[in-house]
DNA sequence: TAATAAGTTTAACATTAGTAAACTTTGATT
DNA sequence: AATCAAAGTTTACTAATGTTAAACTTATTA
């Protein structure tokens, strides 16, 4: 079950994250943009306010973000950021080598995140990264990377319920996914055949940590024409993303700790 | 009104925030916590996880906090901290000189916050930084500076609803309230004489903008004692808190912005 | 292997969040 | 200054929704 009137809070909370306005946002303006009716809207965000999330200037009326919200940043996952401070050299290896899109990623729950990325330097570039890819668990490189070699149990959770059709090569078929999940795990590493973007071609690499469960993944997008012309590009994307991963992997053997947040 | 869902919502956030365990919250540790029941609390977090504010671990079932919420500290005002690193050197300033706890408030539709505090260096130590000051506007010396010299509409929003009784101390009456604020307008600081903490007196000063708003003040707290056996002791701390909020308010003619977030 | 505790799901019910309508405030225009 | 329109706020009602208890599943411990 899903709580209707908390949903309608985060969305709003979501709204002002996305938002990039320094003069706050109106309740006509949230109630537009979000399909709220204005005096739901009113309720909703006075509740808000009381808790001190957003708040209300007592002249133009409108909300901004509350001073509160900063103080999550300070609480969560320094671990992680360690991690990524160590990863971020070989990403840009990667980057220098191919020129290509990278992306560090890793999850949380059953949502696939984002933790680093660089743009691709060619003039032709793909994939956004500002694109949500929350729950493209199945259809990313660096998605499958990690479920292909996670428990059956963890695998489960994460595909539970109905696979986004991105595109129409996106695999949304449980059996047929899991058929793909074998082979990644016998190969060691995915691809994403234009699964999550027209296009865009990705290879993706696992990354363990010292109990051997996947934590991370680094993947490489590419657009696809170049792939199908130049048989050894693709090569090329493989060994310097396999070469990247296997690099970071080490941080978990020299730091003796484990993924801390992560048990799949 | 109150949207009780939501508010049960944001103090869930908020237990995380208190909390410092790094290894997640437990369904029933929050329910024992703040008094929910299981299947309620079970519906709320996983709504709460589908938006990423939250997520719950696939193995052990402890939920953490989502790494969505570190993205709002890039997003929210970058104007204050500019600010709070400019006022900083003048509070260290008054710290040294008195060696008493140091308080630099703003504050965020009607409710009161901190920006940056510095602790006593005196073996015997009074004030909490942690004590939450939000509805504390009328309690405090920090509040009450900015108080006296906001417009009489921005007062009334403020002050609407109960006055809070802190100690027997507070004026929680709006009558004796609206004498005081007219007092520290013409005297141009305020105190706070055990009004929100017993055996903690207060000076607080405001700090104006360009507009000659008031965008934020400064507060330093020591124990009544010393106040009463030292005649001396309150001119001093006063001098030198009214030297830095002098200063401080500068920052406005050198920057030639207003205080942006706040039109009151 | 049984027993206990924690977490999850369900469907019915009572509460509460959403609604519309009245009201207030703001600020634009004459 | 006075009128008007638009945005924000409050109210009280009621239909929708969040909460409940109970059944169920999963995990942990003895």
């Amino acid at each position: 079950m899903s709580v209707k009137s908390i949903f309608k809070t985060l969305d709003t909370l979501d709204y002002f994250l996305s938002s990039n306005s320094t003069q706050g946002i109106s309740l006509k303006e949230i109630c537009d943009r979000l399909g709220f009716k204005k005096s739901a809207a009113h309720h909703m965000l006075s509740t808000i306010c009381d808790k001190g999330y957003l708040y209300q200037d007592l002249k133009s009326k409108r909300y901004f973000l509350g001073s509160k919200l900063k103080k999550f940043s300070e609480v969560i996952d320094l671990k992680a950021n360690e991690f990524i401070g160590y990863a971020e050299p070989f990403l840009k290896k990667i980057n220098d080598t191919t020129g290509e899109a990278v992306h560090l990623a890793s999850f949380e729950g059953t949502k696939l995140i984002t933790l680093s990325m660089l743009e691709s330097t060619h003039p032709v570039r793909v994939d956004h990264g500002f694109l949500n890819k929350d729950n493209a668990f199945h259809a990313t490189a660096s998605g499958k990377a990690m479920l292909a070699f996670m428990t059956e149990a963890s695998q489960k959770k994460i595909l539970k319920g109905k696979l986004e059709k991105f595109t129409n090569h996106t695999i949304n078929n449980l059996e047929q996914l899991s058929f793909e999940l074998d082979k990644i795990n016998k190969n060691g590493f995915a691809t994403d055949d234009e699964e999550f973007q027209p296009g865009v071609f990705c290879v993706g690499f696992p990354i363990f940590d010292n109990q051997q469960k996947p934590f991370a993944s680094i993947s490489c997008s590419s657009p696809k024409f170049k792939i199908i012309n130049d048989k050894k590009y693709l090569d090329k994307i493989k060994s310097s993303v396999k070469f990247s991963a296997i690099e970071i992997g080490k941080y978990f053997k020299k730091t003796k700790k484990k993924g801390d947040r992560h048990a799949a």
